[in-house]
DNA sequence: AGTCTGACTAGTA
DNA sequence: CTACTAGCCAGAC
């Protein structure tokens, strides 16, 4: 269990190490990121550091992180509006009108799966 | 220092 | 299913 405010490790690089563990054709969600990482409510703050993962290295799969309805609320801030859900359907995630097709099949919770 | 905003969520109706 | 509310944290102004 990864430990929000640790000294070493800044909230934001646990964030992106949690994404780019969510395997290919799944997606995830920010308040499971959250509680994951112990922020449990402040859900917000995992979009927040979304908004800074262009910054890092190596990149992140931000495409596969949608909100608890799998609506593809953060495609706007990608390079090209329509780039998020062209990788997702690259990777074989059906999207149709901002959402994500048989979400809660296609959800991979780092809390559970991980551990 | 106060106020507003946002890639959010859980609860309630 | 939708609509609204409160709580949440960091940053911009």
């Amino acid at each position: 269990m990864i430990s929000i405010r640790d000294k070493d490790t800044s909230f934001y690089d646990k964030v992106y190490e949690v994404v780019r563990k969510v395997p290919a054709q799944k997606v995830t969600t920010y308040g499971a990121i959250a509680r994951y990482l112990g922020t449990g409510k402040s859900s917000r703050l995992v979009g927040w550091a979304m908004n800074n993962c262009h910054t890092v290295k190596p990149e992140v799969p931000a495409h596969r992180v949608v909100n608890r309805n799998g609506l593809l609320t953060g495609k706007m801030h990608f390079s090209s509006p329509n780039l998020m859900q062209e990788l997702l359907e690259s990777e074989g995630v059906e999207v149709q009108d901002n959402q994500v097709q048989d979400f809660e099949e296609r959800l991979w919770d780092p809390g559970k799966e991980l551990q």
